[in-house]
DNA sequence: AAATCCGACAACCGCATCGGA
DNA sequence: TTCCGATGCGGTTGTCGGATT
């Protein structure tokens, strides 16, 4: 649009129309472009005295040469001051990926459920590099190959790094360290993730799940979110997941689970999981395993998982999850995660190979 | 050192929706 | 019911600074 065209927008939104003069007159006094801190201060003291809203209005007294979609934009999106500032978090970027799978370019509706963060920059952050993400795999990024890649590298990968992140002084766990494509222990930041080898493997490997070395167990099921539990929690992620009505983890039998294969179920009920040992040797001694049992929410569908995966990584995404603090994801091991989207999926995924090596480091693996 | 490229993000634009007259 | 202004939303562009050539 031409700065004449912007002029005539200002001015109708002003409320009349104009005549060819004034409308010269408006298009050399709009002011487009980077604010000054002079009109920023001269924003914030008016809305300071006058609230928010009635942003034409706005426009018009205060003084500034702006439209009021301007000052509307540059005060939600920069000058409020309850916008964060600053990288997105891992967390941050997890629930981006999940909504955004699930909404799609609903960037508002994204923007509600992470405070402080704006529509615009979720909307660059999802451009920039989720998008450039799949543009070097060549793929669409709503595709289901990327969809499906981003769940299996780029989340596990940022649920690491929100582990790492709250457990700095725990050792990574080794099983992190084992499996080639969760970057395990890596200490780059989380705010550029660098997956596109990993999504190039996995463009190449999604499509054919069995025979490529791994076994995934994906079970995507829809559970309404319970709007009173909305507000629960302090973080994003927390208030993302109000806590269902359903057994937790907990009450799981842990000696009672199966392992998963890939070829087939094998009853691991010989295998005994002592908790206290786990976490010793994972280096987090300490870790009250109640609360992190507790986030394990769990649903039909996550029991149905328990029941046929591998009782090592659910003990993994148990402590992970303790180690994290959080109680959205519940956690990677080693390429495998199990992720509880209490606004809508359930998706859990097992690789073998770390299913192979926890069973046979803690004592549950005969037959795997 | 200069030119070019590129990522990040602020800002703009058109359109849709809402609400009041 | 219709009109119109205000507001919100998502797509796109512009700008800037750092990295690279």
């Amino acid at each position: 649009m031409s700065r004449r065209k912007a002029a005539a927008a200002a001015a109708a939104a002003g409320g009349g129309s104009m005549s060819a003069m004034e409308e010269e007159t408006a298009d050399q006094e709009l002011r487009r472009g980077p604010w000054t801190l002079e009109e920023d201060n001269l924003l914030m003291s008016y809305i300071a005295c006058h609230g928010e809203g009635r942003w034409n209005l706005l426009a018009r007294c205060s003084g500034l040469k702006r439209t009021g979609k301007s000052c509307r934009l540059r005060w939600l999106n920069y000058l409020k001051p309850d916008i964060r500032r600053g990288n997105l978090t891992a967390e941050e970027q997890l629930v981006i990926l999940e909504l955004h799978a699930k909404w799609g370019n609903r960037w508002s509706r994204i923007a509600q459920h992470l405070p402080g963060r704006t529509d615009n920059e979720i909307k660059n952050y999802w451009r920039t590099r989720v998008q450039k993400q799949a543009r070097q795999l060549k793929v669409d990024a709503n595709s289901a190959v990327f969809r499906d890649a981003v769940r299996s590298y780029w989340m596990p990968r940022l649920l690491h790094d929100m582990a790492a992140a709250a457990s700095s002084m725990a050792a990574p766990p080794p099983l992190m360290q084992q499996n080639g494509h969760c970057h395990g222990g890596s200490s780059s930041q989380s705010q550029s993730p660098v997956i596109s080898d990993q999504l190039q493997e996995t463009a190449n490997d999604v499509p054919v799940r069995a025979g490529g070395g791994y076994e995934y167990y994906c079970c995507p099921v829809a559970v309404e979110p319970s709007p009173s539990a909305s507000t629960s929690g302090s973080t994003p992620a927390a208030a993302l997941h109000p806590v269902p009505p359903v057994p937790c983890f907990s009450e799981l039998n842990w000696d009672d689970q199966y392992y998963y294969s890939g070829d087939a179920q094998i009853d691991g009920g010989a295998g005994t999981l002592d908790s206290a040992a786990l976490l010793g040797s994972l280096g987090l001694d300490g870790l009250d395993l109640g609360p992190a049992a507790e986030s394990f929410y769990s649903d039909a569908t996550l029991l149905d998982y328990l029941n046929s995966s591998c009782t090592a990584t659910a003990a993994m995404n148990t402590i992970m999850s303790a180690g994290g603090g959080g109680n959205y994801y519940n956690h990677c091991a080693g390429g495998g995660m199990v992720d509880v989207d209490h606004n809508g999926t359930t998706t859990a995924t097992c690789h073998l190979g770390t299913a192979r090596k926890l069973a046979g480091e803690w004592g549950g693996g005969a037959g795997i």
